[in-house]
RNA sequence: GCAGAAGUGGUGGAAUUGGUAGACACGUUGGACUUAAAAUCCAAUGGGCAGUAAUGCCCGUGCGGGUUCAAGUCCCGCCUUCUGUACCA
């Protein structure tokens, strides 16, 4: 009798495709191409849970499919292998991050005596199609390489706002030295100053690379960041609370630092556009059009009293600038020292120190303190000559605008708020509007009302009016603003790219691109030093020897030819920027990936990944794929058409109840009687049944060893249950691997997208597994159903019924999958299976095909009917069956019959039946006498081939 | 506050264009097989009422309205949950 072995069966056919190559994807062919792709993982040291592949399963089935379909299927995994986890752990073991990353990736035994299976071997048993001829691994100098040449093709560019694209330096250069910069329209600085050519010729060549530098579309500029002393390194907002850092509790102080930034800026406006070329999901664009930020509106300059200098502020309501009562600047702004007045100097000084011991993220959070001073200056209202007196307040952002608004209190709530607060006057200049009580924001419905020239004009008139006004007087224009900021690209830490850059007199220079890789250093430690350099600063051997081309040992710097290095490396998102073009030609030393693979492959066809990089990865590869193909890199724009993000795969969380201030544990269904609090227990010392392993327990959670349970009648001792987020601190995790050797990987991957829709969240339930599994064991047995469940089928054609099952079956699961409802079409093969168990079916003609369906969603044991149906090739290249509507032709239907809505019963008429004879048939059938209870229906309506309503 | 998504049995979910609500599974209950358990197989399973029964009737897709012969699906108003984002001038 032959049993579905799964173990055996599957490690024999992942054998196969590792041994034949199965799929390895050639960058030539007469086949159409697609290249499917997952966001490829970070490896960590915990390994897989049984949420990371689904989207890996997601992309599987599709991208088998596709080879069923006839394509040529590029379906490439790597690994984002930089990151903070393993530097981390470098500094609490001491064990370089490279050897960490190898063996979370490969496997082994780290120097704590863990044994870690790897990553590569958890995803190999789960049976993905992946070319792993085409892995990457961001932290592999050969791959870096060309992170580091990426960003030299940044730094040796700028972007020209009239072509709208990125541009080579020297043509910016060869401009400048024959017209200067007057008429050059870049994206650069703001403060950059206008030269002839004249001066420009007349330059140092330091003074060039200074002026150049605020036009490269990579920059090195001062930045402020939270900077902790104590622990020598910057931090993130989120690592900063009450203004001491998270971890230890030491003092923040906002810094400014030298750091280098991508002018990301440039692109906002192509950003924001290429939304609408991408089929993408709308959340995710939202989230990209928001975080962009695009607003119309202007720049108005107030002149100060008594100063030379102007406030500009950015504002998208300058038809209320007659509402204008005060002016708020961030107390950042550079103006606030010079125009404090002596009176005034002790409060706002005390303010502008109080401000900066809060970050910014504690700013944002505390939105209902009202605070400021007033700086004793003021500014003179362009139109009315007014005195507007001048004041700084925190709600105002350094970072947004110009870090500095013109309240108007009658049209902004906060202005309002503010103006309320510190009792400045509200004017009012809508024409019928109560501002008694909050601030008017309406667009729409508003007249403009004493304000001089814009009387009785709407929002979009006096919108346009005033901006005319303003650029009349040189007070002003309008302007398009973002949101979006410059992104700082310099991280001070050990284990990331790093920058292929040496400083000569304080000027960065980049290392030409035949030098590259610039390999990262070896450090005794892997903290700041002393001084507060990054990590990068403890390398004994970082210097650039520029005539031997070589890196050198610090010793030998004589700032001749011998220079230091840069410190800081590059962020996480730098490598996962342009990976996904790497995978087209991954071994290429000589160029990122020839022009013959790019264009072959152009760009991903389905990127599959989290949500969570809506506003990060996938902003940042957008970007650099733009540049790369303004400056003829790449011959694509965008990088991926289409893009699902699959939902979270939940945990299910079991608790023991502990009652208060006892060492009494108690089962799930007697807790209610009693005052208790729930503890997490490990879910593998759970059974299906919600049923604890007490002894387990006891030695899992020694303080519980003298503990009472108090157990269910039956004896047992029952766990509570709740959904959480995955993760090892609620003892909730499910390692894909126990699933695999329990029931196989083949369950594994049909009920993960059994579970539900892809992209919605779900809780993963070990229990509801069966159903899958057994469903696999009925495949089994429908090919197995000779004596003593031997294999049996025979060459006879399937029956009608066997056909209609069949075909009905291929057009389900041709559209569920073409619609990416991965879930529906595992119901349909259920469905098909149990039917043709029915119908004792072992004809060949259907049993292929049916293989061959379900070899996407379950590829091993397909594999194996598939051979033992007598075929040598692997299943995964057979040509999807063709569907066939004729199988499906009915002659009659079973015609539900309703009254007034209400199905009552149901008839069988034939499909070819006029109206009115099926009306006639209704009518004359016993049971409608019944339901009309001797009414007479007023109408009676017919759908052929769907429903017929009586209604009366 | 803003934007987006979603609310359907005990549970996960299905219903693709308005046309038989609850497919397919899990769970539960009963039964078969077994010394027993596991595994497997069969049956029932939205709630309620009536009936020995076949069956019949009523209610039912977050709530309240509406359009329609017909609404889980379309429209209006609300409630709840989740996700993202936020003094953005």
């Amino acid at each position: 009798m032959s049993q579905y072995h799964f173990n055996d069966i599957e490690a024999k056919w992942q054998q196969f495709w590792a041994e034949n190559k199965t799929f390895k994807a050639e960058n030539k062919s007469d086949k159409p191409k697609y290249y499917v792709l997952d966001m490829f993982p970070y490896p960590s040291g915990a390994g897989l849970h049984v949420g990371h592949p689904l989207g890996y399963i997601a992309s599987d089935v599709y991208a088998r499919y596709k080879r069923h379909k006839g394509y040529n299927v590029l379906h490439p995994m790597g690994y984002d292998s930089f990151g903070l986890p393993a530097e981390q752990y470098a500094i609490q073991t001491g064990q370089h991050p490279a050897e960490t990353t190898l063996v979370n990736i490969e496997g082994g035994v780290d120097k704590s005596g863990t044994t870690i299976k790897g990553y590569r071997k958890q995803l190999d048993k789960i049976g993905f199609s992946f070319d792993w001829s085409r892995e990457v691994r961001t932290s592999d100098p050969k791959y870096y390489k060309w992170t580091q040449w990426i960003f030299i093709q940044l730094f040796e560019s700028w972007y020209d706002k009239d072509a709208d694209k990125a541009k080579d330096i020297n043509e910016l250069i060869s401009i400048f030295s024959s017209e200067g910069n007057t008429q050059v329209n870049a994206a650069c600085d703001d403060d950059v100053d206008m030269f002839t050519a004249d001066e420009w010729n007349s330059f140092t060549s330091e003074e060039k690379q200074r002026i150049l530098l605020k036009y490269r579309l990579t920059y090195l500029a001062e930045t402020e960041v939270n900077w902790c002393p104590e622990l020598g390194t910057v931090l993130a907002n989120d690592e900063v609370v009450n203004g001491v850092s998270e971890r230890g509790g030491f003092p923040v102080i906002r810094k400014k630092m030298m750091q280098w930034s991508m002018r990301i800026t440039a692109y906002a406006q192509r950003l924001l556009d290429g939304l609408e070329t991408i089929d993408w999901p709308q959340p995710l664009k939202d989230s990209q059009a928001n975080w962009i930020g695009r607003s119309e509106g202007a720049m108005v300059s107030f002149d100060l009293q008594g100063f030379e200098d102007t406030i500009e502020v950015f504002t998208t309501r300058p038809d209320t600038i007659f509402g204008v009562s005060f002016m708020t600047l961030a107390p950042e702004h550079e103006l606030v020292a010079k125009i404090t007045s002596e009176a005034q100097k002790e409060e706002v000084k005390a303010y502008v120190e109080a401000t900066a011991r809060r970050s910014e993220r504690e700013r944002m959070a505390d939105v209902k303190t009202i605070s400021g001073v007033f700086t004793g200056a003021y500014a003179i209202h362009p139109f009315s000559g007014e005195k507007i007196p001048v004041w700084i307040g925190d709600y105002v952002l350094a970072g947004y605008g110009t870090g500095a608004v013109m309240a108007v209190p009658c049209g902004d709530q906060r202005d309002y708020d503010f103006a309320k607060h510190y009792k400045l006057p509200i004017p009012n200049i809508f024409d019928g509007v109560d501002i008694s009580k909050e601030a008017f924001a309406d667009k729409e419905n508003t007249v403009i009302a004493n304000s001089d020239f814009l009387d009785g004009l709407t929002y979009k008139e006096a919108t346009s009016k005033v901006i005319e006004a303003l650029e009349a007087k040189g007070a002003g224009y309008g302007k398009v603003n973002y949101r979006l900021r410059d992104a700082v690209f310099s991280r001070q830490r050990y284990w990331g790219e790093p920058f292929p850059v040496y400083y000569k007199d304080g000027l960065p220079q980049m290392i030409e691109t035949e030098h590259l890789p610039l390999v990262l250093p070896e450090v005794e430690k892997y903290l700041p030093t002393e001084d507060g350099d990054p990590p990068l600063g403890r390398a004994d051997v970082w210097a650039w020897d520029t005539a031997g081309k070589a890196v050198v040992s610090n010793e030998l710097i004589d700032n001749k030819t011998i220079f230091p290095l840069e410190l800081n490396t590059m962020p996480g998102w730098a490598g996962s920027s342009c990976y996904m073009f790497r995978y087209m030609d991954p071994h290429n030393e000589q160029e990122f990936a020839s022009k013959a693979a790019l264009e072959y492959w152009k760009n991903v066809d389905l990127y599959i990944g989290g949500s969570e990089h809506a506003t990060g990865h996938l902003l940042y590869s957008r970007f650099w794929t733009k540049f790369m193909y303004d400056r003829g890199h790449l011959p694509v724009e965008e990088h991926a058409k289409k893009l699902i993000n699959q939902g979270m795969i939940l945990g299910e969380s079991a608790f023991v109840y502990r009652v208060e201030g006892e060492n009494t544990l108690v089962t799930e269904s007697k807790r209610n009687d009693l005052s208790v609090q729930p503890i997490h227990a490990d879910v593998s010392i759970v059974n299906l049944s919600n049923e604890l392993d007490i002894e387990a327990f006891k030695n899992w959670r020694p303080e519980f060893e003298n503990a009472k349970f108090i157990i269910e009648d039956d004896g047992t001792f029952k766990v509570g249950r709740e959904v959480e987020k995955m993760s090892k601190s609620k003892y909730n995790v499910v390692n894909p691997d126990d699933i695999c050797s329990r029931y196989g990987a083949d369950t594994l991957r049909m009920y993960e997208m059994f579970l539900g829709p892809l992209e919605q969240a779900k809780p993963w339930s070990t229990a509801g597994i069966t159903g899958v599994h057994s469903f696999l064991k009925k495949l089994w047995k429908l090919y197995h159903s000779g004596a003593e469940g031997s294999f049996n089928v025979s060459e006879d054609a399937g029956t009608k019924d066997n056909l209609k099952t069949m075909h009905k079956t291929i057009k389900k699961v041709e559209e569920d999958i073409e619609n990416f409802s991965f879930n529906t079409s595992v119901s349909t093969f259920m469905i098909a299976v149990n039917e043709l168990t029915a119908q004792k079916c072992a004809s060949r003609e259907i049993l292929e095909p049916l293989l061959i369906l379900i070899s996407p969603y379950a590829p091993h044991i397909a594999e194996e009917l598939w051979s033992k149906l007598g075929h040598s090739e692997s299943i995964s290249t057979a040509a999807f069956p063709k569907f066939d509507q004729s199988y499906l032709v009915e002659s009659t239907k079973e015609y539900p019959v309703s009254f007034n809505g209400k199905m009552r019963f149901k008839m069988e008429l034939p499909l070819d039946m006029s109206k009115d004879d099926i009306e006639a048939a209704v009518m004359a059938h016993e049971r409608t006498a019944h339901y009309l209870e001797g009414r007479t229906p007023k109408k009676v309506i017919v759908v052929p081939g769907k429903i017929i309503n009586i209604v009366g």
